[in-house]
DNA sequence: AATGAATGAGCTTTCATTCAT
DNA sequence: GATGAATGAAAGCTCATTCAT
């Protein structure tokens, strides 16, 4: 990468950085252009050479914040150390909630936009053979793949969800409580599963 | 009510109507005052006499459609009829779901509030007795309440996340793909607790 | 007119002279609209309650100088007291120069935007039975109007090109020395019809 | 012309010809640098290198043309063959109307900037000795320059300002019904200075 | 000579809010 | 209570211009 090149993708990363502490200390809404090339220290003019608005940083930011937290679950989790489905699952979901615990504005930021769309996506990038994982982890035939799809997905937004809340109001009651419940909540809908 | 507390209610009622309008078809952030009290008919000033500001609108507005909402479902689902405790639950959530199909403005609306909160407090408004109501659903000892709140708010939360996008965008699946599974999903974690 | 009524009025007007004066002193391009409320006194939004950007302004007050140009012209140019037709044009186009001598800011202003379409709005404004004047100027009977037009048309825009460098910049001549040739322009145009 | 030389000029040629199709498809003031630059596939910075700003890159643009457009009406049109001054200076403008009606964009663009200190210009450099080719034309003495002069102006005034309706709007007629009308016109003119 | 990233002044436009009527 | 003209702070965005490479 040439020195010009670097220097760009500084200025952008720069931008996004500022851009993600603003959004999660006063929310898209109120924060403005100009109060992040405030902050950044470039010209408003800048913005717009890396960005059409700040809606476009924002789902810019959304995407690479999601695919960054499932990168590392996937790399850190140990999930192939696991033996049943379950507990493989069970592991990248555990290093998910402990990234997000550590990083309550992370969370706030990535809010409910935790989505299946975007682990697909990170799947994806991580390893382009998007099925062989898939059944690494829930070592089926790659004929079922749909209801795979549809088990994955709503354990993805179960947890997405029930853990906004846990996590940032402990409401109803806190991660530490909520995490067994939640464990036997996966266990359970994976051998309804396995039953059907 | 008097006469002119009647053209009050009136003069509220036409600007909240209005306001959902434009908030489920441009967004919270792209309806300004300006666009309601235009397309209610009425002057700007009139819009401070009723409400402080559209956030505060807004909000009224999430409050007061999920209260009829779980209102609708609480009056109209027969989960009196249903024998075991999961039948109830999921007459009532099928209910709910009816409803949202039946009005996907609604739901885009609503989005991802509906919420645990926000249906404890329409319980509480339909009948004070709320403790009762989770007997009569759950038919449990008061003493496991809280157990009963983490198992009614998981529920909650993952019926209102994975509907979203099932019913809007029948991604990953369609309603009717998916109900079936929901309700199997809901029995184990029901069972889950039974067997804990 | 109420007092409001007559207040916007005053609002509209204020902008407009305002706007007369920059645009003829410093062009259409330099103008900035905040250029215009500044120099009116009034807020910005005020602008924009009365024009839609500056353009619109623009062309409100072209349209709007060209028909005060006409119905002078109409009014005040005694062509009725003229015996033949050229000498009853002639009348008209004079009364129109000795405008736009006296004032070359308005003559700068319209340009060379003096055109029979705004001509034909300004008669139809002053005496709706539009005909009926042209018939009064000419002498002739309505079946040729097609013919008359091209008549007009075509001395209007001889009138409007060929003055605005000889009043502004005297090139190729000065006014007092153009204005026998272009009597004798118009009465030899007119001269020709007749012929044909 | 050195390798380099013709470079820069095929580069500012570039320039000019991209500039030109965007100010006669969206308009002086609508057109940024910017767009021009990147149409023509070079850089900013090289704009500057030929131009000082858009509107110096437009000047040499009306300069440009205008001669362009004059030299080939005095070089193709055959003028030199007619009989009389008239039918010379027909011949030249007939050429002249052909071209802007074969070529609608170059017409917006002159639009009414056709002019005679133009021509005069492009005739200096056609041919210097200027006063030959008025004699040529109009067969009169150098002595009356001055009044051949005003002549010409009229005339030219006269058919860049009704053209530019008539060609491109056929307002108030076509240009093939105008064209005889504008004939006897310049008749009629060149008669009356004969008379006078 | 050519580039194009960076600038920042300054433009247009929006809109919540006020207040005299 | 109801109105809506007026406000002006502040937003979004553009663009001519510069200058290190």
């Amino acid at each position: 990468m040439s020195r010009v090149e670097e220097n760009k993708l500084l200025k952008k990363n720069n931008l996004m950085n500022t851009a993600f502490q603003l959004f999660t200390s006063q929310g898209l809404a109120k924060t403005s252009i100009s109060d992040i090339v405030e902050r950044a220290g470039v010209a408003k003019g800048t913005f717009y050479l890396y960005f059409k608005d700040k809606y476009d940083l924002h789902e810019k930011l959304v995407i690479h914040q999601s695919e960054q937290l499932f990168q590392h679950a996937l790399e850190q989790s140990g999930y192939q150390n696991a033996e049943t489905s379950a507990d493989k699952l069970i592991a990248i979901i555990d290093d998910i909630l402990y990234q997000l615990q550590k990083n309550p504005l992370l969370l706030q930021f990535i809010n409910k936009n935790l989505s299946w769309g975007v682990f697909r996506r990170a799947i994806n990038k991580w390893e382009p053979d998007y099925p062989a994982i898939f059944e690494e982890i829930l070592g089926t035939s790659p004929a079922d793949r749909k209801t795979l799809e549809i088990e994955v997905y709503t354990i993805l937004e179960l947890v997405g969800s029930t853990c906004h809340s846990v996590i940032l109001n402990s409401d109803p009651v806190g991660l530490d409580t909520y995490l067994p419940y939640l464990h036997r909540f996966i266990r359970a809908i994976m051998a309804g599963f396995a039953a059907g």
